[in-house]
DNA sequence: TTGTATGCGTTATCAA
DNA sequence: TTGATAACGCATACAA
């Protein structure tokens, strides 16, 4: 791999001036046009590695994601994707596999290899272990799920006013028992759709049935199982709201297996655009979160910190979330 | 941040003894404790830029895919995540959209950032960009898809098999007329699929009829479009093989569509696990590829190139696709 | 506008 | 076993 030094020995200028022309600068255009035939000729690139311990930037930003493989962190992926590419930053990809631990520890190593910013999708509500990166200096945007006692830039998405507006339209179908399986409450959108619903029925003077609030992980065996406890409680709910992708994936195949008919037998509203939504019969009522905007937004919020912009730090975006409603929530008189 | 000479000076020895305790060189337990203390007292870090400017490795390698958030990509960068974060490597993510153009760009951009190796999901049956890397000396694995003109290790599926044995099971429930919803030719695994069609019906002594290949892009518009195609045949085929998950999507929608029934008026048989095959009726007749499987193996194979074992260069790893069959095939008499 | 020289934080070579 | 010092490839302060 040829240097600077190559290029200023063959350009017959100084490795000064090679570098200044690396950067930008103005320099004589007999001198640029030497530089620029012998970088042609020797096929040199610049070695961002010696660049990074001389400017302590590596144009490099981390992301910490609780699982790649699911469809929520593929798309943010992906939306964030779109934007870091056009700003020139390269993405290191990191997994906290769901555990709070391996999330400290990808930190570290994220501010270790001097990623430039970090973007993360926290699985934990405590900031210690974040607050130890902001203070060296690194930029962090959390994305989907905020973190109470942590000042922070975000981008998530209105889970409580999504789950108020679906609980709302089963509410308006004349429904009176509507079940809930939440999330763990450990997790911010999960409580945060548990509060729209409950403010829902707050609002219409519906009475909250504990029985028919159902807490499970946001797994497809969560969302299953959650499904197959309400159906066996004494007095059934009439409705369910499903409040994360996957569960709706458990939820719907436990229907499916107890032969019941959705929009006859059960009402359901789910969570997320899916897959088979509009394959299963009726299609599914959905809330549907902009999940590559909320990818695009947060590296763009990020992009602005990199440049120096702090400007009312912390900044938090709320994005809106999407509605469809069919006849998988049935009218009932 | 603290650096290797704040570590000498507090612990009252040099740079070199420090480093050397890093690299675990055995020194003196007297100026080991002294070293560790200090590391600890100044909570130090190693710089890894630093270290890669001599070492030229950055335990970074790239993995470069056609697309982020699709389900294939996302569970093969998922498995191979295990193999890397064990072996202490980090990943750095690049998306050629598709595109060959931003193949050689992204190539080229990972190589300048000085990662160890490469894993690549190509978009292209072209190698000339790739050799050019080879020969900066990096190590590339390809998966999911083989380069003709390359010699070049890589992870596959048995798409042949695959196929073929899909085709067999329609065969053997009595098809005569047996469509194929082939993905576009350029692309591997879509010319080994139809190689795979097309040796079981020779195989079975069936004649091959031109007009039941449709072609159509690996998505779900693809899908649907080829589905509404063979359809609209003067004798559409009673059984067709859908050859890419996404194409699965489309075809199931377009037959939903149609109103027809799955296995009763047309036989389907598909491929890759889908989130709904199974609540789909009938479930889907898939053939399912290792799709993590493919990604950890290519990790470790990446690995060993990467402890210099180039032992058997290039290795070909082809692994078996499983297979679920149901009653969306008809058994016809 | 340009060249020279220094330093970024490591590793590696050489003496001791 | 250790310390001193020269690289690694680049950016930049300073001098010219």
């Amino acid at each position: 791999m040829p240097t600077i030094k190559d290029v200023a020995k063959l350009s017959q200028t100084s490795v000064g001036t090679v570098s200044r022309y690396l950067n930008g600068y103005h320099l004589k255009a007999a001198n640029q046009a030497r530089i620029e035939k012998a970088i042609k000729e020797l096929n040199f690139n610049i070695n961002p590695i010696a660049r990074g311990l001389k400017t302590n930037k590596t144009k490099t930003v981390g992301v910490l994601v609780p699982e790649l493989s699911n469809t929520f962190s593929a798309h943010v992926i992906e939306g964030m994707e779109q934007v870091f590419d056009e700003h020139g930053y390269s993405l290191l990809v990191c997994n906290s596999r769901n555990n709070p631990n391996v999330e400290s520890e990808k930190l570290r190593l994220l501010r270790d290899k001097l990623v430039d910013g970090i973007i993360l999708m926290s699985v934990q509500d405590l900031g210690g272990h974040i607050r130890e990166i902001q203070e060296n200096g690194l930029p962090i945007v959390l994305i989907d799920r905020l973190i109470t006692d942590l000042s922070c830039d975000g981008v998530v998405s209105d889970n409580v006013n999504g789950a108020y507006r679906a609980v709302e339209v089963i509410i308006n179908r004349g429904h009176k028992r509507i079940g809930i399986i939440a999330g763990p409450q450990e997790i911010y959108t999960a409580k945060e759709r548990l509060e729209g619903y409950l403010r829902a029925l707050k609002d219409y003077n519906i009475p909250v049935d504990e029985s028919l609030i159902c807490e499970g992980h946001y797994t497809q065996a969560g969302g299953a199982q959650a499904l197959d406890f309400l159906w066996e409680r004494p007095e059934p709910p009439t409705a369910v709201f499903v409040c994360n992708n996957d569960m709706v994936v458990g939820a719907v195949k436990c229907i499916s297996s107890k032969e019941l008919t959705i929009g006859k037998d059960i009402s359901l509203f789910g969570y997320d655009q899916l897959e088979f939504s509009q394959i299963v019969k009726p299609p599914l009522s959905l809330v549907i979160q902009p999940i590559e905007e909320i990818g695009r937004r947060a590296a763009e919020m990020l992009v602005r910190r990199l440049e120096g912009d702090f400007s009312g730090f912390p900044v938090v975006q709320r994005l809106k979330t999407e509605m469809v409603v069919t006849d998988s929530v049935q009218t009932v008189t």
